[in-house]
DNA sequence: TAGATTCTGCCACTGAGTGGCACAAGCCTA
DNA sequence: TAGGCTTGTGCCACTCAGTGGCAGAATCTA
């Protein structure tokens, strides 16, 4: 075994110098999500944040490619996650999206249990106030989305409900619709989820983000009318 | 009539002033596009921009809110016509997600016909070789789905197509989750009608776009096989 | 044409992000 | 365990996006 405290699930014994590296990383994130929840993400500067877990600000650049990554590194451990978790997955023969969606269940599942739901809430939770945040994260899930785009035509067929229409383009066409549906749900999930008051849990996001993938459906199928005070023109 | 030449299609006659700033916003959305086209988007700095046009860079930052935001404007300019669209249309109890088609189709040929599909497709190409303006396209799409959402519980009643299911949050959940698809419909048909080689014209970007939003079902009921040469564990 | 309003140019400043170089800490072989 | 080798770090100077303030010029109003 290892000296109890400083074990990370996959580093059974790590090299001493990634250890550190780790170590730094996870306590620039900390104090990041700490500073920026506090004060807000732009009234702290890379040098205070810097300042507080004595390190440089090149050693920062070396670690995260900007000041909104290193506040959004929960979200992307989960999808970077996901994408491993597609790589492996010994699959059924269900709905695409519903691949998708247990998929990003099992990422979920694999995020380090207590911890990683209290990150991620500080990370959504300033996302939602910090434009500059949010524009930095759904970039990397339009990324993530390509990846998976790619991971599926790399080791799936796809058979289209009815037979015999899916042509070349299509079935990639048909890919990327299906993930950004699995996107999109997540993000309505993960919104309702940080907006609710308390019992952040995985389980609890990955709840929401079932019932969200379960009104996909209904969504396409649904129907508007418009409201009657409306004249006819 | 006006001096023939300086007319936008919507001010007959505009205060000078207005249509001074007009006409330099035009100049640089226009130089812009050209010159990021040319050298690459973050090798060409705002002063160089701002000395072609002879404009200070004060008075770039009162036209737009960022360096990404000019070389966005011929994409914005569309989403801003959706918008507006979405308020004005006399609506039929159709799928919400082809009222949403709809609209988009009417908001593209609002577009100043010749001139637009130019910009656009300069625009969409810088995107595409510049994370930051994709970022950038990304947020305010999500934006516009936000608008797009209240615009809607405001003019509209959902009713869904299996009735009595429709309650409080679900039919929310519905409207952002319509309103992403037809995003990601766009998105991808964008994508294409940017990478084919000639003939950029609205009319073929409607043609693609009402192609991409007739998958949707499709990408929805999807399923995938694993490839053969995978060994089951 | 005078006066109020609004836009613009200039200047100085903050803060994110980068490149280069010297140094130190971890690593590997004898 | 001492030597060189590799790799991560700190420091410094620099570029460039974006902001605030103020003086002056252009537009609008009467």
């Amino acid at each position: 075994m290892d000296t109890l405290a400083s074990m990370t699930p996959e580093n059974p014994v790590l090299p001493l110098r990634e250890r550190k590296k780790l170590r730094t990383r996870q306590a620039l994130i900390d104090t990041a999500l700490e500073l920026f929840g506090e004060h807000g993400f732009d009234r702290v500067t890379l040098d205070q944040l810097c300042e507080s877990v004595e390190v440089s600000k090149r050693t920062f650049f070396r670690t995260f490619s900007s000041k909104e990554d290193v506040a959004a590194a929960p979200t992307q451990d989960l999808w970077t996650a996901f994408l491993e978790v597609l790589e492996d997955h010994p699959p059924q023969g269900r709905p695409l999206v519903s691949l998708y969606e247990e998929a990003l269940v099992e990422a979920i599942g694999r995020m380090p249990s207590d911890t990683w739901a209290q990150r991620a809430l500080a990370s959504r939770r300033l996302a939602a106030r910090t434009p500059s945040m949010d524009a930095h994260g759904l970039a990397f899930c339009n990324r993530v989305s390509r990846e998976a785009a790619a991971v599926t035509e790399r080791r799936f067929t796809l058979d289209s409900a009815e037979k015999g229409t899916a042509e070349e383009g299509i079935a990639a066409l048909r890919v990327r619709l299906a993930l950004d549906m699995l996107l999109s749900a997540f993000h309505q999930a993960l919104a309702a989820w940080v907006a609710q008051p308390a019992g952040h849990t995985r389980e609890d996001l990955t709840r929401r983000l079932r019932a969200a993938c379960a009104e996909l459906p209904g969504a396409l199928a649904a129907t508007a009318e418009p409201r009657g005070e409306e004249a006819v023109r």
